[in-house]
DNA sequence: ATTATGACTCCCA
DNA sequence: GTGGGAGCCATAA
């Protein structure tokens, strides 16, 4: 995987991450399963992989990405410097966490 | 070049 | 439903 592969991938992932609307979320799975993998990788890497990818392509986002409406496949905020402020972002749109802070996914999770 | 680590997911206890 | 370990890629040190 060289660098302007996953550069062209990271875009990818950005654009999906863009048709989320307010209010819904979607994980870091199935946003690798909506962008197209890279050629050069092989499908069961890829399932291996690809969430991890998406992580790194949402810690290089740019402003104009709602990143905070990116969890992970249990429907919690991954546990990190400034999951609180993303925590509220998403409670201002309408999200709703339950006592152990999960998002029920069946109400609010993205359907494309 | 080698090692440690990660905004994850799957599978099995 | 929760918790811990394996998976095996890319990046930073």
């Amino acid at each position: 995987m060289d660098r302007l592969t996953l550069l062209k991938f990271q875009k990818d992932i950005w654009q999906i991450a863009r048709q989320i609307p307010a209010g819904k979320v979607a994980t870091y799975g199935q946003l690798a399963t909506l962008v197209k993998p890279p050629a050069t990788v092989a499908a069961d890497t890829y399932k291996a992989f690809a969430a991890r990818w998406v992580g790194g392509a949402m810690a290089a986002c740019p402003e104009d990405v709602p990143w905070q409406r990116v969890v992970n496949s249990q429907g919690k905020i991954s546990d990190r410097p400034g999951s609180q402020h993303q925590r509220q972002l998403l409670e201002n749109e309408g999200v709703v966490f339950d006592a152990k802070g999960k998002i029920d996914l069946n109400r609010f999770g993205w359907k494309p």
